[in-house]
DNA sequence: TACGTCGATTGGATCGATCAAACCAGGTCC
DNA sequence: GGACCTGGTTTGATCGATCCAATCGACGTA
């Protein structure tokens, strides 16, 4: 470990040139295979690993990946995004890539955070999450010409870039049919005021299962996130005369804020009525509650998958609409 | 934006030579204070900003700080993580510092993803999280003479370094000491099987608080981490005679389950039994626990702190044991 | 006048890699 | 025999910064 080992030494070490370790490295198909063998044996015994700063110097690529950390929210769902950032650091470690994180207080200082991070650092791409109507980020990427992906679907439709997204919609679909299988009819939604795309994407598929089981009704409540909205969407709904036996939620926070004045009220989870969440994070895992699960893995190995195309330099990569699962806890 | 401004594009703009305009960045004082102006009007006008990759070629220096991402624990106490990402990388940034993630199966494994990070990006330190008795990971950075900062006391005392802990024995104690002016006498403990060092650390507290209190009982359980866990210690402690009126606990996860068992038995809580958690999760907040909170963003601040201290060369800095404080939910 | 000092500035070498072009057998083709 | 490939390898220049030694002009002093 005295001195670090370089090109260089490695080259002296296995008697060629620099350039000849290089193309060992980079372009293996250059060397005849005897030289090849023996400086391969060279970088082994020397414990050679190529220097990224000297590599990025010349080649204008750092193989790092910018990735905005937000702020951990309020709910319970802030897991999701925790998750995220594990899978899609393993993920671009499978191909020699870099997470590098920032921090940014909204849209506008993040882009100047991109600026930065790319005349100083020379991050490659970025992975952006929680996407928006009118998103002044990914218009900003785009001008610019800059690699990135975003882990929600372009909102607002004017604009066109690489996404990676969940189908918000098929996993309230997967809710709904569930439940309407166990034989309930008076299957309510409890959400979010319309005008949030996501959970006006939610809500479809749960509108959409009612439909194909010919079920007109349609009970539901629009109240903020949080588990207070839950409650409190519950309580007005069962007081409703034919009150309902099941709930689709648009998040854990509002299924547990249902669950909690279910509760309450003596209700039975399973046996009087059921209730199934979204994002299926720890909280519900350990209360017992059945939730709509995103491929948060997936998810992260598209953005990857996406990234480097890109990076290769080919058109734009096709966006994916990952389908999420239904984890099933209370019966 | 068509060419990237370097050193040379600002001194040839300024009218000096590159080494001045590196001057003027890196050691104001020696440059005149008119030149200096101009260096920097140029340097604003041309958008300059340092390219680490060139300078940490030249330094050895990269200003990236290493940080293991653990994989999502199944409890609802990996948010305590997040968070803490989230204040090291804003806290980095102060200081021109930057995060890099990486992620690893065992300390061995990490071990191997220092050296590769070292050789390969030159990253500069590491904050190591999930200190824990015998650590081959602190052994191993020790004996490289490499910078780091845990979170997290060296549990095992024959090893030496900088640290930066949350005294979770005042947490609990500031629980107790709460119950007790509240007028409980019967006050348990729910907590995991003596030998972990966090779990013993947090049971002394509560012990130290009867004592202090003039109480000579300890009625406690100890369990595996869990909501399971936490309601069968509950059930248990409930059926033997007197039973407690209130529960000090080692995590949130084990507060909900001592909740659970509660409510099954219809007793209210605040009114019939209290319950303080550790960690303050957002769980607990949404079901309006009251949980003892660790100062994660001071915990971050502080890791940082140590780390500049060390990267400049000076002698090792003094570690540094928080204090949590306690945060009131039900009454 | 010559010389040493000192603050301010400059020029050349360097970090470790890649790029681009040159080089060098050995063989093919007319 | 000379021009032309071709696969394998080497050499010199370069990316953008910092290090280090040298230079320069002004000034005080013998």
């Amino acid at each position: 470990m005295t001195q670090r080992a370089t090109l260089n030494s490695v080259a002296e070490a296995a008697a060629v040139s620099r350039q000849t370790v290089s193309n060992v490295i980079n372009s293996p198909e250059v060397v005849s295979p005897e030289t090849r063998e023996r400086v391969l044996e060279a970088i082994q015994r020397l414990g050679y690993r190529p220097h990224t700063a000297a590599r990025q110097l010349r080649t204008t690529r750092s193989q790092i990946i910018g990735l905005r950390i937000a702020p951990v929210g309020n709910g319970v769902s802030g897991v999701v995004l925790d998750q995220f950032l594990h899978s899609l650091t393993a993920t671009a470690e499978e191909y020699e890539h870099r997470i590098m994180l920032f921090t940014a207080t909204d849209d506008e200082s993040e882009t100047r955070a991109y600026a930065d991070l790319i005349a100083s650092v020379g991050v490659d791409a970025f992975v952006l999450t929680h996407t928006h109507h009118d998103d002044l980020r990914t218009r900003w990427l785009r001008e610019r010409e800059l690699p990135f992906v975003t882990f929600g679907r372009p909102w607002g439709a004017e604009q066109e870039h690489p996404w990676v997204d969940v189908d918000g919609a098929r996993g309230t679909r997967l809710a709904t049919d569930h439940l309407v299988r166990q034989g309930h009819r008076r299957i309510a939604f409890v959400g979010w005021p319309t005008g949030s795309e996501t959970g006006d994407d939610r809500r479809a598929g749960w509108s959409a299962g009612l439909a194909e089981a010919g079920i007109p009704e349609r009970r539901e409540a629009a109240v903020f996130d949080g588990v207070e909205g839950g409650r409190s969407a519950a309580a007005r709904l069962l007081d409703e005369p034919l009150a309902p036996t099941a709930f689709v939620c648009a998040s854990d926070s509002l299924a547990l804020g249902v669950v909690g004045e279910l509760r309450d009220r003596g209700l039975r989870l399973g046996a009087d009525a059921s209730v199934i969440g979204f994002d299926d994070t720890p909280t519900a895992a350990v209360l017992g509650l059945s939730s709509v699960a995103q491929p948060i893995a997936e998810v992260a190995a598209e953005c990857v998958r996406q990234l480097r195309v890109m990076l290769r330099g080919e058109p734009g990569p096709a966006s994916a609409l990952l389908p999420p699962r239904l984890v099933l806890r209370t019966t």
